[in-house]
DNA sequence: CCGTCTTTATTGGTCAGACCAATTAACTAT
DNA sequence: ATAGTTAATTGGTCTGACCAATAAAGACGG
């Protein structure tokens, strides 16, 4: 009846506890498979499953001879291998552009940028090479930056990139240049 | 140099392509582990290494004794955990509860609550035995179930589950009741 | 003393097999 | 035909072994 829970996954925890309580930053060095088999009393097999999750998940980095690495934030491999088993066009689509709209109508409204900001924001405008998908990212990459909230950043980028796998609307190159006209105006 | 890429990793490609190519629908039994193992000839470990992991997406649901099935996702099991992730990584507080206001903003915003929603409110906010705490969690949570976005209404868990771990600045119970004075006046 | 080469130890990657636990399927007796 | 029992299937976990890659330690020649 109750949920029987794999070691597997108090394993995750532990690893989960252990990051929080001990405060690994990113790049430091996790106790390797065999100690932590020994640390949280399971076999390394077990520990090695957990290790494979979180690692698929992206939240760590392995590599053989070295060891395990807390690792900061960058793609998620998950995210591409999630996007092809979800169904296209279902409601956690729709979903997931609302919330990724909420955060970036949020930054937007940041007080001023700065005249280097403004200049990131044309030349990256004016590149032709860039795809609408790297257009739009970079272009709010740099509204987040300015306000300067890593948690918010994180969670769009995140969201940014699932949504890069789903087939998204995209929007005209007018909606840019408006708010872009609209920051230029704060400035005078 | 290139890549390595690890056994577990070609196995969650194929069991990728197999549900792909054989068209396995939301609820469809996949072999075995022992069958994985032999079907594409990687240690029964390895198979349960990518099993597991993927299992940890939300992908498939496996049951002792039953066997693997392939699962209908739609409960972001992977951006809750990915969320996790990144917000036991956030120490900010400040980012944390400048992040939750603006989902809590967000769903405020809702275009009209039914009568039986404004009642529920009411009786939260008559509720003596609640904490202030619980209080604005239940508040809340009927305007985020309003809102119907089971995305949102997810990570604003998670920050709220982190943010009962820190102080935070209580709102004073006049903030709650012109919430539900302007949706009032909404109505009618 | 320094840098280089060799050897050793550490660490992850993979495999094989064993045994337990839970469920399912098959069988048997009533 | 049904209920109860037994056997087979399937996942869960552990142990130990061996390989591969890296890092650390030691030996050697300059």
């Amino acid at each position: 009846m109750s949920e029987r829970i794999k070691v597997y996954q108090q394993v995750i925890s532990e690893i989960q506890r252990l990051i929080k309580e001990d405060g690994y930053l990113p790049g430091d060095k996790l106790p390797s498979e065999r100690q932590l088999s020994v640390q949280l009393d399971a076999a390394r097999s077990s520990v090695r499953e957990a290790l494979r999750a979180i690692e698929l998940l992206g939240v760590i980095e392995t590599r053989q001879g070295e060891g395990t690495y807390f690792r900061d934030y960058q793609t998620y491999h998950a995210v591409e291998l999630l996007a092809s088993f979800i169904l296209q066009g279902s409601q956690i689509q729709e979903e997931l552009q609302q919330a990724k709209k909420l955060l970036e109508n949020h930054v937007l409204s940041v007080d001023s940028l700065s005249d280097q900001q403004l200049g990131q924001l044309m030349k990256i405008l004016d590149e032709p090479s860039l795809s609408k998908g790297e257009k739009h990212h970079r272009f709010f990459l740099v509204f987040f930056k300015a306000n300067d909230n890593q948690l918010l950043l994180k969670i769009w980028r995140l969201m940014q990139d699932f949504s890069e796998n789903m087939e998204q609307k995209a929007y005209p190159d007018q909606y840019y240049f408006d708010i872009l006209k609209k920051h230029k105006n704060t400035i005078e």
